[in-house]
RNA sequence: CGGGGUGUAGCGCAGCCUGGUAGCGCGCCUGGUUUGGGACCAGGAUGUCGGGAGUUCAAAUCUCUCCACCCCGACCA
């Protein structure tokens, strides 16, 4: 491709929309322009990088067995109805009319129509296992679109769906396509981890999550470095302290504390570490409420909360008014001290007593092994120092996990100690079960001549969102650094003054023709541009190598090659350059 | 949805407080000189100052309202 006949349009100066490396550096380079909110084109040079994920992903599905199809991008409501998810799914959910006044959504997943697809073809056991997937153009209505196509309304995922006789062979589908996605991100260049992940919204047993490792991501990942145990924070299960509780050694003390609200505020007036208080959060329970007791450190995790049998979902934080009602106190000087004879003084204890009964309180794991802690003292202003389980209070009863595991805490697997990172989510694999095919009665015969529900798989890629996460992975203060298997081109040729030199331009030509035919993709800058303006284009667009022409080398009959992440550039004799070019740019 | 911020030329911004009819850098166009790291000289074009309403002799500037976009939050009592 010459720079001539193509579209660069780069920019100096990033746009002030984008605060993000990806997002700044995909504007600059002019991979995509921004139409609204959440809504991008890609442009002539991002669709390149789009494609060539596309292709990678598209290749390693085929190879592992699944068949690519295409499904509307518009569906009908009755479907949605007929799952229980035209309501379920929420604002997400971009719902539009037709002429006729019928209710469609703009898709925002497929497991409605593929499942409709399978319950109208598949009849028999004979057909199963079916891998289907497709790469389509998805709308979700998301709360807050942000970093450009990395959470965009409008994107392309790879999203296939696979259905089975049995739960055997969901799982070895649903291994073959966690193995696929590990080759397609290992062949996309990305350093990536898999994670065991929550299921989530769509519903079902097991799941796992791929993360494009990237300190911007907006995951966090909980791993452990001597095993290979790694899980999504919202999952990754927070065990008790190596060392149990310890025995008291501090007296109980009430201590006024004017003004202190935060747990921040109590440390500096009492002169503590975070880790020798707690935290009350107090949400609604299935009866009455429900208090959570959490490190001062640490922090509730709302996934694990939710799933609490006393807690009522979604979860919801009581009112100031609720609290006070039970607490007699605010929030700021809550805490658990139900039977301690200086708890509760303000109101009458009749009043108390219904809402008191029915309190519930769940201590975190970590709580369960405190001594010598600070609490608020269910009195406005007040809290208790020195507090001990069994002494001042009686031993916590119900204990689970309900926080985030942290940095330092001990691996769930017993191989170490955990570390903490951040991803960028880029793919998921799940297996429904019988979630959708029950709902929608997609059934089959068995060997039998029984009827039987399929078992069914999803799996998703977030295909412009790689993109993104590719850069936001390999940029430096130049630009985009591709990994040469997404590069829009491998190779930026640059002649300098062409325009003047007939030895230049005529090597150039000769060079950009016989690496072409070579089967490299090769972007000629036929500009005859000024050196320094060609230089600091290929740099922000990320061409992995690069070949300077100019007068001066060809004197010797020489060129430059420089590789996007070398410091200098090297020679390289103009009659082996084709061989020698073709050597590095196949070496990566 | 809550909080904060921004909207002035294609991009980045100043001007707004203190009202007098719009400017800078980059980019763009023309001509010339340049050509190994975002050139230089000369000339030039481009704005319903986000929309609407109001105040005023006069509004980019003050007031009201709507809209769009960005950031933070929507666990941390």
């Amino acid at each position: 491709m010459r720079v001539s006949q193509f579209y660069l349009s780069t920019l100096k100066e990033a746009p002030a929309e984008a605060e993000l490396a990806s997002h700044q550096l995909m504007l600059r380079a002019g991979l995509i322009r921004r139409l609204g909110s959440g809504l991008y084109t890609w442009m002539p040079l991002g669709l390149r990088v789009l494609r060539k994920v596309e292709n990678i992903v598209r290749e390693e599905m085929d190879a592992s067995g699944a068949i690519e199809l295409q499904m509307p991008a518009v569906q009908p409501a009755e479907l949605w109805q007929e799952s229980g998810r035209w309501d379920q799914f929420g604002p997400q959910m971009l719902k539009i009319k037709d002429r006729h006044e019928r209710d469609f959504c703009f898709g925002p997943t497929h497991e409605e129509v593929i499942t409709d697809i399978a319950r109208r073809d598949i009849r028999s056991y004979r057909q199963l296992p079916l891998n289907f997937y497709q790469i389509q153009t998805k709308f979700r209505d998301e709360i807050r679109p942000r970093f450009g196509v990395m959470r965009a309304r409008e994107f392309v995922m790879k999203d296939a769906y696979s259905f089975h006789a049995d739960k055997a062979s969901l799982s070895k589908t649903y291994q073959d396509m966690y193995d696929a996605y590990a080759r397609i991100f290992t062949r996309l260049g990305l350093k990536f981890r898999a994670v065991a992940a929550d299921p989530g919204a769509i519903g079902g047993t097991g799941s796992h999550e791929f993360h494009v490792l990237a300190d911007s991501g907006e995951d966090a990942i909980a791993f452990c470095p001597r095993s290979d145990y790694a899980a999504n924070i919202e999952l990754a299960e927070a065990v008790a302290p190596r060392t149990p509780r310890t025995a008291p050694t501090q007296s109980l003390e009430k201590i006024a504390t004017p003004g202190v609200r935060t747990i921040d505020d109590l440390c500096r007036f009492l002169e503590l570490a975070p880790a020798q208080t707690i935290k009350t959060l107090v949400y609604q329970g299935v009866e009455g409420l429900v208090a959570l007791l959490v490190r001062g450190d640490h922090v509730l995790n709302e996934m694990k909360a939710s799933k609490l049998p006393q807690i009522k979902t979604p979860l919801q934080p009581a009112s100031e008014e609720q609290v006070r009602a039970v607490f007699s106190a605010g929030f700021g000087s809550l805490g658990p001290l139900f039977d301690h004879p200086t708890f509760i003084r303000r109101r009458p204890l009749a009043q108390m007593e219904t809402a008191r009964a029915k309190l519930t309180i769940v201590v975190d794991r970590a709580v369960n092994a405190m001594s010598d802690f600070s609490i608020g003292a269910n009195e406005d202003g007040f809290h208790y120092q020195g507090v001990n389980w069994g002494r001042d209070l009686p031993a916590p009863t119900t204990v689970a996990d309900i926080r985030n595991a942290v940095a330092g805490d001990p691996s769930p697997d017993g191989k170490g100690t955990l570390e903490i990172c951040r991803g960028i989510e880029v793919g998921h694999v799940f297996q429904l079960g019988t979630k959708y095919s029950e709902a929608m009665k997609a059934v089959f015969l068995d060997e039998a001549g029984q009827s039987r529900v399929m078992e069914m798989g999803c799996y998703g890629i977030g295909v412009s969102r790689i993109v993104a996460a590719a850069i936001e992975q390999n940029n430096d203060e130049r630009g985009i650094i591709w990994p040469l298997p997404i590069a829009p081109f491998a190779l930026a040729i640059v002649p300098i003054g062409m325009g003047k030199s007939a030895a230049v331009r005529e090597a150039a030509e000769k060079l950009y023709t016989d690496l072409s035919a070579a089967g490299i993709e090769v972007l000629l800058d036929d500009r005859d541009e000024r050196p320094g303006v060609m230089f600091a284009d290929m740099e922000l667009i990320g061409i992995p190598h690069r070949v300077v022409i100019g007068e001066r080398g060809l004197k010797q009959g020489q060129i430059e090659y420089q590789g996007r992440r070398d410091k200098a550039a090297q020679p390289i004799a103009l009659a082996e350059a084709v061989a020698a070019v073709k050597s590095r740019v196949c070496a990566g």
